[in-house]
DNA sequence: TTGAAAGCGCTACCAA
DNA sequence: TTGGTAGCGCTTTCAA
C-alpha cells in the first residue's frame, strides 16, 4: 500500500536513509530516525515483502516440514508447531507450513524459489528421506529430532537417552530393582526417531545398575487403552515396583487406573516417573514425576542454530542434546517391604 | 540459482516467451514450449517467489490463523491444518502460519507487507477480534467457522445446526421421544463458534418434534471423563433412550463404557448418534451412527472462494453452509419397550 | 550523516 | 507467435 518514498517525502529525507533507519544497519542521527518513525508510523508503512525478498537477501521465513503421519499424536505435533512459530517469530520470521505427502518436493520447491531462507524439520524419522534433500539443498536445514544417519546434519533434542537413564537412576537409588517401561505404539519405534533412543536409555541404564528392565509397546498403530493396562497387569506379576512413562496423556490414564485397579498405591507401593511428555504430569488424579519433553526447548534452539546458520559464521553441524531436567511431584519412593 | 534468462538462452527464446510458457498467460507454440520445459527440467529452474511477488500481483501464498488455546482440540484441529495445507497446494498456493498471541497482528503484518493473497481464519470464536480486522484488510479473509456477527464476511462451516436436527430426526423417527447431547467442555461454549450452533439445532429440532432434550457439558477446561460419565448416567436416569455424541473421541469412548456399565446395549437398548466428529466413529467397540465433520470440504470450499476471491468476480459475501451427511453403522434402532 | 542510483529476477505491456 | 523492456519496491554500493 504505502510505500518507502512517501515515508522518504513524509520525513523529509532519502530513499535510503528510510531503508537504513529500518533496517539499522547504517547509523542514522536520532533526529532523523524520530521523524523517520514517525512518518512510519503515521502512514502505516510496512515494507513490501516481495521487493524485500528480492533486493535483500533474506525472505524472513522459515519453512517447517511435518509429515502429519496416522500416528502422530495431535497435542505433542501442535505444541512443537506452536513453539517453533513463536521462537520464530521472536527473531521476525515467519514460518512456513511444508505438510505435503512428499516433503521433499516442498522442501525442494521452497528451497529453489528462494521463498525461505532455512527449514525447520520436524517429526524426524530414524530413516528420513529428508535427510538426504537436506544435504543438497543450498538453504541451512535444522533437524528437530535425530535421524539414524545424522552425518553433516544440524539437529536438536532432548537428550532421550539420558532422560530414560535418569528415571532409571531415580527409581534405583530409591531402591527398586525391577522397573518397567510402558512405552509408544509398535509403529512409533519405526516411524519415530525417539522412542527408541527413550528404550534404548533404559535398558542401557537397568544393564549398567543391574537392575531388571522390563518393555512394553501399547499397542498400535494407535494407542489402545487395553494393551496398556494388559501392560501394567503383567508387570505388576512380573514383580516391577517402579515404572517408567513414555506416551501420551491417555496412556498415563490407562496406566494409573490399571494401578488403581490393582490396589497399588503411587508411591507407597509402587513409583511412577513419566519421560519425555509435553503435557503437564502433575495434573493427574497423582501428580507425577516427570523428565518433561519441553517443546520451547528445542525450538528455540533450533531456530536460533537457523538463525546462525545465515550469519557469517555459521555453527558446526553436528547433534545438540538438551539435558533432561527432573521434576519431582512425590510420585516416587522406595518399594513396598511386602 | 538459475535465473530466466539462462532457461531462455538454453531454449533460444526471448526471457518473455518463458515467462509466458511457464504461466501459460500467452499461446506460445507447441514446438517452443516443449523446448522451454525441457531447459527448465535440465536446468532445475523454478521462479524466484521474490520476484514473482514483486512483479506480479500473486504471492502464492495464504495465511491460515488458528490461535492455540488450551482448550484446543488437537486432532480436529490438527486434521483441519493438514486439510487446508492441501486444498491450497492443490492451487499452488502455500501456508503461512499465523500463531502468535495476537491473531490480529499477524494478519495485519501479512496483509500490509503483501506477503500472502489471502487470510483463511480457523477456530472461529463467537466473538472474534479477527473479524473486526477482516473488513478492514485490503485482502480477502475467508472465515472457517461462523462468528456471531458476520455481516460482510465470507464464512464456510458445516451446517452445525441442520446436523444436530438431523440427530434427533432420526431418533425421532426411530421412537425416541428423550434424547439427550453430550457436549463439549463448557468453556468450548464461550471460545468456539460450533458447539453453541450444535446445542441450538438440537434445542430447536427437541422443540419443534416435541421430544424432551437433555443436554450437558463434558466439564472444562478440558473433557473430564468422570464428568462424561456422569452425564451419561444422569441421562439414563431420566430416561433417555438416544444420545447424540458431540465432542473427542475421548468422550465418545467414556460413553460407550458408562452405558456398558449400566448394561444397556447399544442400539437394543439405547441409540447412539455421533455429531461433527474428525475421527471415525465406525471404529469404536460398536460402530456409531455418525454425521461427521469433514474438514476437507471446509477447508478445500474456503481456498475455493480465497481463491475466486482474487479473480475479477469475487464471490459476494455470505455464509457457506455444507449440508449434513448421515453414516449408519447400526447404532440406532427403536427404544427398548420396557 | 546522508543521498543517488544500480540492480535484485521476474511479469506484462507494447511492438513486431 | 515472439521479443524488447519498463517497471514492481526495496537494499546496498558508491559518492559526497
Amino acid at each position: 500500500m504505502v510505500k518507502i518514498d512517501e515515508v522518504a517525502r513524509a520525513a523529509g529525507v532519502s530513499i535510503s536513509t528510510v531503508s537504513y533507519a529500518l533496517s539499522g544497519k547504517r547509523p542514522v542521527s536520532a533526529a532523523t530516525r524520530t521523524r523517520i518513525e514517525s512518518a512510519v508510523e503515521e502512514l502505516g508503512y510496512r515494507a513490501n515483502a516481495g521487493a524485500r525478498m528480492l533486493a535483500g537477501s533474506r525472505t524472513q521465513i522459515f519453512a517447517l516440514t511435518e509429515p502429519f503421519r496416522p500416528d502422530t499424536f495431535a497435542p505433542t505435533h501442535m505444541a512443537f508447531v506452536l513453539a517453533t512459530s513463536i521462537a520464530a517469530r521472536r527473531q521476525d520470521y515467519d514460518i512456513l507450513l511444508l505438510t505435503e505427502e512428499d516433503a521433499a518436493d516442498g522442501m525442494r520447491r521452497v528451497a529453489d524459489s528462494g521463498l525461505v531462507d532455512g527449514i525447520l524439520v520436524l517429526d524426524v524419522a530414524p530413516a528420513d528421506r529428508r535427510v538426504a534433500l537436506a544435504r543438497q539443498l543450498d538453504i541451512p536445514s535444522i533437524f528437530i529430532g535425530v535421524p539414524d544417519d545424522h552425518h553433516g546434519l544440524t539437529c536438536v533434542d532432548l537428550d532421550f537417552e539420558a532422560a530414560a537413564a535418569l528415571a532409571v537412576d531415580r527409581l534405583f537409588e530409591a531402591g527398586h530393582r525391577v522397573v518397567g517401561l510402558i512405552g509408544h505404539p509398535a509403529i512409533a519405534y519405526e516411524n519415530s526417531n525417539f522412542p527408541p533412543r527413550v528404550r534404548a536409555g533404559f535398558e542401557d541404564a537397568c544393564a549398567r545398575r543391574e537392575v531388571s528392565g522390563l518393555f512394553r509397546t501399547t499397542g498400535g498403530p494407535v494407542v489402545e487403552i487395553a494393551v496398556v493396562r494388559a501392560a501394567v497387569a503383567d508387570m505388576l506379576a512380573e514383580g516391577v515396583t517402579g515404572f517408567v512413562l513414555h506416551g501420551g496423556d491417555d496412556a498415563h490414564a490407562a496406566v494409573l487406573e490399571e494401578l488403581a485397579a490393582h490396589g497399588r498405591a503411587v508411591p507407597d507401593d509402587v513409583s511412577v516417573i513419566s519421560v519425555g511428555a509435553t503435557f503437564d504430569p502433575a495434573s493427574f488424579s497423582v501428580p507425577l514425576d516427570a523428565i518433561p519433553l519441553i517443546p520451547a526447548s528445542s525450538c528455540d534452539l533450533a531456530v536460533d542454530l537457523a538463525m546462525r546458520s545465515l550469519g557469517s559464521t555459521p555453527p558446526e553441524p553436528g547433534v545438540h542434546l538438551i539435558p533432561p531436567t527432573y521434576r519431582a511431584h512425590g510420585s516416587v519412593g522406595p518399594p513396598a517391604t511386602s
